[in-house]
DNA sequence: TCCATCATGTAAACAGTTACATGATTGC
DNA sequence: GCAATCATGTAACTGTTTACATGATGGA
């Protein structure tokens, strides 16, 4: 049984929550989530969805409607088993570390700017930061309503990410002035 | 001027702060890192280095001290430059949207297994977690004593950000729980 | 009528992983 | 003497991005 990509259980996890769907419409679902970490291209979720094929995890139909024809994908008995089976899974090393944040990253490196260019850079991080959190909370707001229990879950956890960035970026510009001040005064 | 991606970037940064170094040493920063978001393989490293060497953003010595070579890589001017143009940019969709959480994810897809395989998966993802935020929290102690500043903001990053996510897995243990519960007894 | 979106895919280029190969140095 | 780690790199493979190409459908 070969060993599945991440991405390949996301999809197969998608379909067996929302199928049966159009490899398109598995595409839609990355385009809109708000954690953009698979931009899932058509170079990728097209030969990617054949694999699954291949390997007997989705089924396709394709399907004439119109004229122009529609492939249909569900998950198949073996397809839904190997989803359990990365679900059961025990969380490796890269599931357990700290998520990657490339403004953190960045952070680690800013005493190369100038203190007023560090301030600009903090005020459009933060800016940038809580314009998103309101879309995360409508996002997270439709599903504690209507969505499934699981959606609802998640949704909360991406709230919580969401919020401890914005309140790390605070804090960070907080004790950037915090600094500056203490330069120009002593 | 070659759009530089964000592994490049990262590598310039470490050089810049850390340097001058070898190239396994810049590895070496990836590996001991909380994040491992970067695997940096020496088949990454290698020719991604050779890349900054032939943009003139690293300047590259080789000393034979020994009898086997060392490079020894420094960031020259335009590389510095290149450097606080990067630090210095807007931040993207990308950069602002919500960090990626495998654990998250999966999460989304838990109706698929049965209430004990769930809670199993559970116990097990904050099992997990509690064990690293210990080596998170050491890792940013040394850095908030010994450290440059912008190193210990970054690593406050890291810190809430792992508090955040054990947080919200203990939240999603306890709600699984609690509606496991009420099924028993309705 | 025209534009956006639905919908399917391919091809070239590129980046990254895994595995391999080599050999020096340091500490037990 | 031996093992671990320092140190450099390459080659084959795989997956992803970017760009291209095509055409249908539905609404203003």
């Amino acid at each position: 049984m070969a060993e599945s990509s991440l991405l390949e259980s996301v999809v197969l996890g998608i379909v067996w929550k929302l199928g049966p769907m159009t490899p398109y419409a598995i595409r839609q679902e990355f385009v809109h989530s708000p954690s953009s970490s698979f931009s899932a291209s058509t170079g990728a979720i097209y030969p990617l969805v054949d694999r699954l094929v291949d390997r007997g995890w989705l089924g396709s139909k394709t399907e004439a409607t119109g004229k122009r024809p529609r492939r249909m994908l569900k998950i198949t008995r073996s397809g839904a088993a190997a989803l359990r089976r990365w679900l059961r899974s025990e969380p490796n090393d890269a599931d357990l570390s700290v998520p990657f944040d490339s403004l953190r990253t960045r952070i680690y490196f800013l005493a190369a700017l100038r203190p007023d260019e560090r301030r600009r850079y903090l005020d459009s991080v933060v800016a940038g930061l809580e314009a998103r959190i309101q879309d995360v909370r409508a996002y997270c707001q439709s599903y504690e309503t209507k969505g499934r229990w699981e959606s609802s879950l998640a949704a909360s956890g991406y709230l919580e990410l969401a919020k401890a960035r914005l309140r790390w970026a605070r804090e960070v510009q907080r004790r950037l002035e915090a600094a500056d001040e203490s330069l120009n005064e002593g």
